[in-house]
DNA sequence: GTTAGTGTCATAATACACTATGACACTAAT
DNA sequence: ATTAGTGTCATAGTGTATTATGACACTAAC
């Protein structure tokens, strides 16, 4: 894992696993690397790997049983759907919208970002 | 000022400033606020902003004279939108896509998004 | 029951951002 | 010259993320 040195590691590791999640490279029910593995893994202290795990069941997007390790919680998908959805409009949206502005970025600058956008526009009408 | 939690506060400073640059409410030549002063405005210690100034002085957008203080540099604008708009497409826009792809979000979420972008394609127009 | 694998808790050490404060050099105004 | 306002540097203290380690309780497998 490629650890960036502005956020907290712990956290890191909460995206990286919310990632797996989402992308459906985790599914319901999976356990996960133990504590110690993954902290061995990605070289990082044990603490720094719990502090992580409790974060994200605290969350309710792992589940706990003792002495055998941590799961995917069943609805962790649908939860971390709430979860980061509401976290996008309301954190992380609005200074990009305002970088946007002020940076004067048009289509052409940002047609990588369109096209992202209507794929998932196509996607949706697929469902239907 | 608003301090964020999850970053630190002498980026935060920078930020903040760079943003009244990018939109003409600090103009080039301008002088701003002495280290002594900002400190006590927004209730930090003056090292802090100092280290602040000197990153910003370090990056070519601030000019200091010894005795007076720390002006807007004449081309702060010019300098700042190349480190700006490089910044956003290395640093902030990938993580954005990847977000907009896992969760799934349409025209219709990004309409705000959507709406900017086009302004600005409509601004680019005009100043042909 | 022994062993190996889980999570959990406690302690101490390190690193760094931030604070608090004092002292000094420079500049401008009087 | 004195004063007040600049930036600058040094020192020490605080809070917190992270590390390093050890010890303990639980579970599964043998």
């Amino acid at each position: 894992m490629n650890f960036s040195e502005h956020k907290n590691i712990f956290l890191q590791i909460r995206d990286w696993m919310v990632d797996q999640i989402l992308t459906g490279k985790l599914l319901p029910g999976d356990k996960i690397p133990s504590v110690r593995e993954l902290a061995a893994d990605i070289e990082v202290n044990r603490n720094t790997v719990m502090r992580s795990y409790a974060l994200m069941e605290e969350e309710g997007i792992l589940e706990n049983k003792r002495g055998i390790g941590f799961f995917v919680s069943l609805d962790a998908k649908s939860t971390l759907l709430n979860i980061q959805r509401k976290e996008f409009f309301t954190e992380t949206l609005p200074p990009i919208l305002h970088q946007i502005q002020v940076l004067r970025l048009d289509s052409t600058d940002l047609k990588s970002l369109l096209a992202v956008i209507h794929f998932n526009d196509n996607k949706h009408e697929e469902e239907q």
